[in-house]
This record gives C-alpha cells, structure tokens and sequence, in this order.
RNA sequence: GCGUCGGUGGUAGAGCGGUCAAAUACAAGGGACUGUAAAUCCCUCGCCUUCGGGCUACGAAGGUUCGAAUCCUUCCCGGCGCA
C-alpha cells in the first residue's frame, strides 16, 4: 500500500491524495461503503459501484462467526467472495467491544447528544450484572454470539489472523471501542489496554505478512494462488496493510497521548476510533491529527454525516466509513440537499418528482418520491435498495465534490455553500 | 315467516356487570438511527384539556342495577338453517 499526498488544503490539516492498494487507487478523502456481512445491505456490487464507491469494508466478528473466515479465505478473500473487484478493508471487532458490551440493549449510540459529561455519570452506575454479549477479559474479549449464544474469545492476535485469513487490503488492530457515557478513569483504563492491542495487532500481523512473503516467494508472483492443501480453492496472498486505531475518548490529554503512542507503531496507517459528543468530534479529530505523521493515511472510523465529513476532511481525515446511508436509507430516510427527508411522510405519497431533480443516481434517474414511498408502505424490498442507492451516492459523491473542491481551492466557499442549504 | 348466531374504535378482533376510552394486531400520523445485534426501534392514535382531569362512546330506543360494551325488551341490519 503506498499513499500519496497530492494537494493540501491551505491553513489547516486538510488534503487530497491517492492510496493505493494492490486492489486499485483510491482517491482520497473517500467514504468507504460498509459491507459488514461481505454485502453492501440490500445492495449488489454493481450498484455499489455505480454509486461510486471505490472501497468496501466489511467487518471481523460478523464474518467470523458467519460463515467464517476460512470460508472466505477459500473463497480467495472478501473480494472475490462478494465479487467486489475494487479494493476492501476489514474493521477488527473492536467495535462489537462496545455495540456488543456495554451499549447492548441500552440505548447508546456511537455518539452523544448531550455534551454536559455530569449526565453521563448515572451510565456508569453499577451495570455489571447487565447482560451484554461481550465482556473483556484478561488479554481479550469474549463475545456470545449473536447469532446462536456460543462463545467465542477475541484476542488481538486472533482478530488479526482473521483478518488475514479474510484477505482485505486495509485491516485494523484490534482495539476497545469505549461508550461515550465512559468517565475519564475507565477512559484510560481502557486506553492502555488499546495501546497494548496494538502492540500485539501489529507484532501478530508482521509475523503474517512474513509468511506470506515467504510462501509467495515459493509459489511466484502474489495474488489468489492455488492452495496446495484445499486443491481446487485460492488463497488471497497480497499484502495487507494495518492500520493502528487511536482512542482516548473526549479527553484532549489521552487523546494525545493515544495519537503519540499508536504513531509510534510501524502502522501502515490510522484510524481515529472511539467516541465523543457531537460537539466535542472536531476537537478530537484535530488533536489526533496534528500529532499522527502526514504522510500515513487516516480513517475516521464509523462517521459520516454530510457535516461531519467536512468537518473531518478540513481536518485531515483521508478515509471516511459509515453505515448511515445504508441503514436510513432502508429506514425510509433520505439524503437530499435540503437535508433529510423521511419518504414515508404523508406529504410524499403524492409527490411525483425524483428524491433530486437534479441528481445522477439510478434512482433519481428513474424513480419518484411518491413510488419509492409506496414501496415502503408496501413493506417492498425495492424500497430498501432504491433509498440505499441514493443515499450511497448522495455521500460518497458530496466526499469526491469536496475533494475535488479542495484541488479547486473552493473548499471553504463549497463547505459554507453545502451546509447553508443542508442544515437550513 | 320461523329458528339461530351475530352487530365493539379506520380495519380485523378481544372483552361478556365495576379495575373499559375498551387487549392485541394491522392501518394511519410523527420521530430516531454515525467502525450494522437493525428491511429495525420509539412515540401518538374518540373529542376537549390550565395535563389534575372533563365530555361523548361499544347498531338504535327503552328498561333492570349503586353501576351496563357486558343482563332484559322492542326495533333496525347481517350470516346461517328450515319453510
């Protein structure tokens, strides 16, 4: 993986460049699709493509236990498995530390709305015996599944090989996504542990990539090679780059802390992970940033609203991922310049005109609000993947129109424009 | 015509003397969703309200009762059976 620095947005962290993979360019900054089971939801890989998405990212843990990861080793990696030619990355599970852990069945997002941090306090009142399905232990975690309650412990070195077995381009250490509603000590607490991961993320997946280097060396060239052992299967045998995650919460201290130390590591790469309120993300974004090398690229891990993504380009996030565009999109709402919509409003059953008269997607091509709306009435699968598309395109193409503004040295003047009409 | 069963909120359908403005589901209206436990979840859903409550309601009209969607009488309407 190589990364190129093309143009840097003057006066601030910001900048445009090219990353590539053994897989394709990706130009950056861009927003990754989020593919969680090896399927962009409700999505084919041509209509993911038309969107112009340019990476997917699926996820460790789900593909673990579902169909496994040797599977999709067999199957000659992520890529091929879903018949996604681009290039792919893989999110180690450290997410499902929290969304499984302490947010399971609580109603605890990512991100906060409230900023006053005394009203977090009564989250961490004594919840130990509240059924979660992962907990940390000693050197990992242990996650019921979800899916049939087996247990199932995850190391950082087991995250890694399944990572590797998974075969994406991108893939993360494994890390301790920690709840917004955390206080500072159990922050910290949990960042060492992060720290530690990392260490082992990366010790584990050197020894990988030198096996691998060393089992290409006998077969040729990289790429899918037949395996010797399960005849007819390939094994995908690129090299993979990692990419450290820095956590820290909202504190500016372990912040930084956690950018200084994760950059310290022969990361290929970083992503910036965890949790703030809203308010607090630029702050943190910023913190992290002025402190990670330049020349390595950076992954602002789970975050994607239109603002949120002006906010992390301007201040130096290269990859963007999020499962928004997807998820409301099958949840009936949808993106548009005046911002969001939600189709099944009375408003629209009558609507005759597209999402956006003025959009390029399939689905302003060739749909009006007022049938996407009854197909959602109707409880129709097409509802799903007709939102899904628009939405995929409508925040993967306002990410190339940023990036392209920043060549065009519009990016304040379109950032000021874009966001007068979308937040009203 | 006789017999019989039934008529409950937008719909289906519970309730069968008080705790019933009436279960539940659907429909409807609104909302949430940021490294996917999610084609999911939450709220509202007779009328009025100073959110304490007030008013009108279970085909219609009478009646019994302290009290009726629930019991009785008649009428209207529908299903089924027999003529």
């Amino acid at each position: 993986m190589q990364f190129k620095i093309e143009k840097k947005l003057k006066n601030s962290l910001g900048r445009v460049g090219v990353l590539t993979t053994p897989h394709g360019d990706i130009l950056t900054p861009a927003f990754v699709a989020v593919g969680t089971k090896a399927t962009v939801k409700s999505l084919n890989p041509e209509q993911v493509k038309e969107a112009g998405t340019q990476v997917v990212l699926g996820n460790t843990y789900h593909l673990y236990l579902q169909p496994g990861d040797e599977i999709v080793r067999d199957a000659g990696g992520i890529g091929k498995f879903m018949n996604w030619q681009g290039p792919t990355m893989t999110d180690s599970g450290g997410f499902q530390v929290f969304s499984l852990g302490v947010a399971y069945g609580k109603d605890i997002s990512k991100l906060l709305k409230i900023t006053d941090p005394s009203l977090l306090i009564p989250e961490r009142f004594d919840d130990s015996d509240a059924p979660r399905l992962a907990k940390i232990g000693q050197d990992g975690v242990s996650f019921k599944s979800h899916l049939d309650g087996s247990i199932h412990y995850i190391t950082p070195e087991k995250s890694i090989q399944i990572q590797h077995n998974l075969g994406a381009d991108i893939i993360f250490a494994f890390d301790e996504c920690t709840s917004p509603t955390e206080d500072l000590k159990y922050q910290e607490e949990a960042l060492e542990r992060t720290h530690r991961w990392a260490e082992r993320s990366l010790k584990e997946h050197q020894k990988l990539e030198n096996q691998k280097q060393a089992r290409s060396q006998v077969l040729g060239s990289p790429g899918p090679q037949p395996r010797p052992d399960h005849s007819p299967e390939l094994v995908s045998d690129f090299p993979q780059a990692l990419f450290g995650i820095v956590q820290g919460g909202r504190d500016e201290n372990l912040r930084k802390q956690s950018a200084k130390f994760i950059s310290s590591l022969d990361f290929d790469g970083f992503g910036i992970g965890g949790s703030f309120a809203k308010e607090d993300m630029s702050t943190a974004v910023k913190w992290v940033n002025e402190i990670l090398p330049e020349e390595k690229p950076r992954h602002l891990l789970g975050i994607g609203e239109p603002e949120d993504l002006f906010m992390g380009i301007e201040n130096g996030v290269d990859l963007f991922d999020c499962v928004a565009p997807t998820r409301l999109g099958r949840n009936g709402t949808i993106y548009t310049k005046k911002g969001k919509i939600i189709i099944m409003n009375t408003r629209y059953r009558n609507d005759f005109l597209p999402i956006e008269k003025d959009c390029e997607c399939y689905t302003c091509k060739n749909y009006t609000r007022a049938y996407i709306a009854h197909l959602f009435h109707g409880k129709e699968m097409l509802a799903g993947t007709l939102a899904s598309t628009h939405n995929l395109y409508f925040i993967v193409n306002l990410v190339k129109k940023i990036r392209q503004s920043i060549l065009d040295n519009k990016f304040f003047e379109f950032k000021e424009e874009f966001l007068k009409e979308y937040l009203n």
